[in-house]
RNA sequence: GUGGGUAUAGCUCAGUUGGUUAGAGUGCCAGAUUGUGGCUCUGGAGGUCGUGGGUUCGAGUCUCACUAUCCACCCCA
């Protein structure tokens, strides 16, 4: 048997996982200010709830699920995102009688069967928050502003939002017929993709990527420019909810989503820098989602991050997530008497709250200290019989070299007064 | 799912037209006279050369398949 971890998944390391508290700090952070609160939702659910929810036509139902059967021959798949879930838990658990917006947010793992490359995993992170009851542009604002302030304190440059509007059913409905009828007379000119997209999701033309395909299409009507009144006025509202924050845009007409349950708002975050993969972050409004699934009409929002984009991001843009402090104190001992004092004089001192460390490996003095180094300790100490027999021991500044003796009932008073002063 | 590149020590990489026992840097461990880290020096451990077949007297090197990874598509976070 190979050990090695299933393609397209990958361990975060210690040396690494820093970053990823940081990031997810930040996030709940800011949902908090936001008046998100947190759900967690399971990894998997009933196979129907995606097919129904994410949408049969996706590329994401059709190809990219993992789905099996239990024991129990229920379908199972593992989510692929998490607005279907969260739409699933506010329909159970009948938040739709608490007081309105539930505004709800997430850190989970999603898991998409895709080719690999980089920034596309198999199992990637996702943080996203969801909105629901709040029909107006101004709930999208808000969300969009989440993203905007997550990627503002991280210190990242040069990301893009982009937005378009796709309409409700009614307006997205009749621009459909519009748009079959400009094509119908050159469709056979298309690439074989987009003739198979007129039949099922003619919208999707917009987005193709064949030179051809775009030339056809460019003077095509947009839907953007076919909105009935309500979605265009959304849409305004939209765009000067924006300007009034100061949150740049550009709108992209092209924007089509992955997940069938888009209305009205969509947008995405992109970087400039990373490659193909340089879709950070996609969102947008679900006004018929809720009812769709089996609840009371109900209008929602919401986005996905894919946090590890969004690292390779900050990475690339050199940005430096700061490093945990070392340890506090690491004690030497000399001798067995010492080691066994040092056993229990690290146990005081860290259920004092301050990371103390001792040896483990039967290593010299010199070694010892060599390893205190190495794992950045603030302080070391070395504790021999004398210093037991006198209570007292020489307190090593591990960065200055500075020494000072002291008691060592004085140890934990003194680490503490370290610690605050910075 | 389509097309292409790559795979040698924990990490970054050398390795000639196929030819003895596969190297370096870094990291790890130990030592440089008794109880003091960082610098320096010395030594040590660590590789089924991604996996499995094939060609050959002989394969890290050539060939095929598989696996992983990266790049371009498709699509997405």
């Amino acid at each position: 048997m190979k050990l090695q971890a299933p393609k397209g998944t990958k361990d975060i390391l210690p040396d690494e996982i820093y970053k990823w508290h940081y990031v997810e700090k930040l996030f709940r952070d800011i949902c908090n200010a936001y008046g998100y609160k947190e759900i967690r939702i399971p990894v998997f659910e009933y196979t129907e709830l995606f097919q129904r929810g994410v949408g049969d036509s996706t590329d994401i139902v059709q190809k990219e699920m993992y789905t099996f059967n239990d024991k129990g021959g229920r379908s199972i798949t593992l989510r692929p995102e998490g607005t279907a879930g969260t739409v699933r838990a506010y329909i159970e658990h009948g938040m739709a009688s608490l007081p309105h917006p539930i505004k709800l947010f997430y850190e989970i793992t999603a898991y998409r069967y895709e080719k690999m490359q980089k920034g596309r995993y198999r199992e990637h992170n996702q943080f996203g928050v969801e909105i629901f009851g709040s029909k107006g542009p101004s709930s999208d604002v808000e969300v969009i502003s989440i993203l905007d302030l997550l990627f503002k304190k991280l210190g990242l440059k040069d990301i893009e939002l982009n937005i378009n509007s796709i309409g409700c059913p009614a307006c997205r409905g009749k621009f459909i017929e519009k748009f079959r009828q400009h094509l119908e007379s050159k469709i056979h000119m298309f690439c074989e993709t987009c003739r198979t997209r007129y039949e099922r999701n003619p919208l999707r033309i917009l987005d193709c990527k064949e030179e051809k395909c775009k030339e056809l299409v460019a003077d095509a009507p947009s839907v953007l420019d076919n909105l009935c009144g309500e979605c265009r006025e959304h849409f305004e509202g939209l765009k000067k909810g924006l300007e009034n924050l100061g949150i740049n845009y550009n709108i992209d007409k092209n924007i089509v989503r992955g997940q069938d349950y888009y209305t009205k708002t969509v947008f995405e975050f992109v970087s400039k820098n990373v490659g193909t993969q340089g879709t950070i972050c996609g969102g947008g409004r679900y006004d018929g989602l809720v009812e769709y699934c089996g609840g009371s009409p109900t209008p929602g929002m919401g986005f996905g991050l894919g946090v590890e984009r969004l690292l390779m991001e900050t990475e690339s843009q050199g940005i430096v997530i700061p490093r945990p402090e070392g340890t506090d104190l690491y004690i030497a001992t000399v001798g067995d008497i010492a080691d066994k004092f040092a056993d229990k004089l690290v146990y005081i001192i860290r259920a004092e709250g301050i990371s103390a460390e001792k040896d483990h490996m039967g290593r010299s003095l010199k070694a010892q200290l060599k390893y205190a180094d190495k794992i950045e300790c603030k302080y070391s100490a070395v504790i021999g019989e004398n210093e037991i027999k006198n209570n007292k021991i020489i307190l090593r500044n591990m960065k200055t070299g500075e020494q000072t003796e002291m008691k060592i009932d004085c140890l934990v008073e003194f680490l503490k007064g370290g610690r605050s002063n910075g």
